[in-house]
DNA sequence: TTTCTGACA
DNA sequence: TGTCAGCA
């Protein structure tokens, strides 16, 4: 049978907050997040973990920063839906990498993030 | 098959 | 952050 109650794997939390397994594990050694772990050392998340994930990712993915997204994590509440949060670029500037379709490498917004001083 | 750690690009 | 190696 399955361990307890509503813990997931890591695959799983991956899937439900869009992050890679590579990110979730890099904000436990940030501490995060602290999973459990299971006899083999592999993380268990519980629910509780899982929603502080998907609202961490819901900032992430509207631009901000991780420093920025842990900071609003205090202050992200429940009765505000996480499809509501405001996008970073509503508060700070236009994020470059979203004005065009090319990966990272593009000459044009290297200029532009060192205009910016964006790493 | 999935996850883990460490390491390199 | 992605991805690969070598394990468990």
């Amino acid at each position: 049978m399955g361990p307890k109650p509503g813990v997931v794997s890591i695959g799983q939390v991956a899937r439900a907050t869009g992050l890679s397994e590579r990110q979730i594990r890099y904000y436990e050694r940030k501490g995060i997040v602290r999973p459990e772990r299971t006899p083999g050392g592999h993380r268990v998340f519980r629910p509780e973990e899982v929603e502080r994930l998907k609202a961490l990712a819901a900032w992430l993915h509207r631009g901000y920063t991780l420093a920025e997204a842990e900071a609003r994590l205090s202050e992200t509440r429940p009765e505000r839906r996480l499809e509501e949060l405001p996008a970073r670029d509503a508060v700070f500037r236009p994020d470059p990498a979203s004005l065009y379709p090319l990966r990272g490498h593009d000459p044009i917004l290297r200029r532009i993030r060192e205009r910016d001083g964006d790493g």
